[in-house]
DNA sequence: GATGAATGAGCTTTCATTCAT
DNA sequence: AATGAATGAAAGCTCATTCAT
């Protein structure tokens, strides 16, 4: 077995209690000691791995990132026709916040520290999600006005819009203590958009489905 | 004079130069000794008038709540009619925000704060200010709703979103180093629902102005 | 009393505990905890005074070599001729290694501190007290060449040496154990010197009495 | 190939190595680490030849000496009267010192540390030189004494004395950042000294040269 | 013999908070 | 009321040394 594959296993070992411990605590109240505990090692033996303890922080949120984006990513590949990929990314975003509801305050504390650190890479982390489901967006948008399902909307703007609406609504939840389901959320958002959007025939076809949604509410 | 002017007033400027030298340098970066020196004051007078570096960082968010709330308040007051209503809340945010770029980052590490500290004070002053834009989404959007601008929507749900949203846009706002001008972005959003929820009759009148602005982008 | 003099005389205070403990334990080896308790404050009233225990280590080189310089300087002032202020230098020197015994080790770590840091500080305290007794060196060589005592010597690289000799003797003497009394080492190396150096009038009247000091020895 | 000489070889490869690293960045400073890649071996493997860092430290030091001594001993062996042996002494000296100037910061380091360990084989190693050297000056002493070439003088404070004045002036010579030439310092004062101690025909015929030496300074 | 992953004691420095003046 | 000197808990990080492979 390579050395290699030792190494980055240990890393990832780690990473996966720091995420624990950083979630359950909160990035500044916890300890390196905490974190060594709860790995059942030394210390010292964190600092082989990780430089600082922000390094280990950038390695919690980046192992996070790519695993949300891979769901995505497999989800839309499965995904036929553009509808329903769109559909696989809402599903993708809802199960992934819901399955890690304990974690979420720690996505707002890297944010935070995104915009106060020295460090270049975690807002380039940042970017580097939301630019990719920016590029979906986009993609998507563009096939669908093409096709003429959506009526004519600049690509980037709404791409844009409609992740901060992502992030917007799951900020919502984290903040109302998750009192709401998020699923439903991100349906009736998708309802309400859908109706300004669609064109005219998609429209009357999908009025009375849509309509009622947004008269549940969430 | 009474004392408790003084005393409000020593209060204030106290928080003035804190919600400056933590904007600077956030929360946890920010040291007593730095707010008191900004203040021009001896660093124990702060003890005298907050509790704890965590009481004042309160303070501040609170100060800027409380002036954003009378902002809107008195806008509101000023409009005549429910969509006008609507636009004065937009605006009220979008300039607040505007002429806080700086302080943004703050914002969020109040949030990231809030979901930690042991103290319930914090997300209550939050869901404070959430309510009261809750509460007045809903309010307008029943009026809307009656006066048959709006098709029927679920107020509560619909008034939640929208607090959301306009978090999310301000939060890809700030994490896209305000690279795009944040009212063309509450304009375009704005434009979009109002798409998906204008009945029939108002829709078919202002779809064209809607329309050219959903294809213009921000 | 104004607070200058509180300030400088605690300032005064840690020193002096800090020499204590260095001089017993070593630069290395002596912990900031420890000198806080030799001094009975808080660790963290060291850090008001000092802004690190490279500055303390200084502060204490620099105590020591002033009281040094002072001691000399008096002595000197007091001596009438050149001859005699010779002897005075001599004295000084002698008496105030051996009253600092214990401490001496600490000289030669401070010499390769100076060595080692990029705090240019160091070396330069060090040297002022060279070129201090250098300068008085040369203009005593100055005077006695003149006068005729001493044959011609070239006085800078003549005090150099002797500043040299006196750092050298004194370093034997740490290294020995301190097995041989000092004053007479000083003694031993000035009648030596005192021999090649002396013009041959004086040099017929001294001979009998540094020449049986020389057979003497120490 | 006997085993041990692989021993001693590779000991003396760390040692190498272990001395550049210590001259360069002091003894404190290194890190084990640092030596052990400077000889493209593994950490773990220098705890194969020595015990502890100390030990290690110890071994550059004696090396060191070790092959002064050699030098100086081999030297000495070819210098046929006593007068010469003394060259010998001075010249070997001057030679070892300067062709490790970049080094000498170590010595002081080393003198340093041993007057502050408990072990006591640093002390001991530092003597075994200087009582080497001071055996040596004795002997050339008394020759020199019972040959009338000097006058009388007690052999062992003399080459006490002269042991001490050699490492002042190298001491002098590397905290004035070398800035003056030692061999010309070690002539100076030998000249200086010769001075003093030469008998009357001996002093008569080499007082010119002696004279014009101490004229010219260094 | 050689290695380097693992370890944890140990240390400096920071800074919120207190309290005597 | 205002101050700032004093405090000490706290924590990140280092690195000599060990030892299983």
């Amino acid at each position: 077995m390579p050395a290699y594959v030792d190494k980055t296993a240990k890393q990832a070992e780690i990473v996966k209690h720091a995420a624990d411990v950083f979630s359950q605590t909160g990035y500044h109240a916890s300890k390196i000691q905490d974190i060594a505990t709860a790995a059942c090692i030394g210390k010292g033996t964190i600092y082989e791995y990780f430089r600082t303890k922000e390094q280990l922080f950038l390695a919690v949120y980046d192992a996070w990132m790519s695993e949300f984006e891979e769901i995505v990513q497999t989800r839309i590949e499965a995904a036929e026709d553009a509808l329903s990929k769109i559909d696989a990314i809402r599903d993708s975003a809802v199960e992934f916040y819901e399955s890690r509801a304990g974690q979420a305050p720690l996505l707002l504390e890297f944010w935070a520290h995104a915009l106060r650190t020295d460090n270049p890479a975690f807002l380039e982390r940042i970017n580097q999600t939301r630019n990719f489901l920016r590029s979906l967006g986009m993609k998507l948008t563009k096939e669908l006005t093409h096709s003429e399902w959506f009526r004519d909307v600049d690509e980037e703007a709404f791409a844009t819009l409609e992740t901060g609406i992502s992030d917007g609504i799951f900020l919502a939840w984290v903040l109302d203590g998750r009192s709401f389901p998020l699923s439903k959320a991100f349906t009736f958002r998708q309802s309400l958009i859908g109706l300004g959007l669609l064109n005219d025939d998609a429209r009357a076809l999908l009025t009375p489905k849509l309509g009622s949604k947004l008269k549940r509410g969430f």
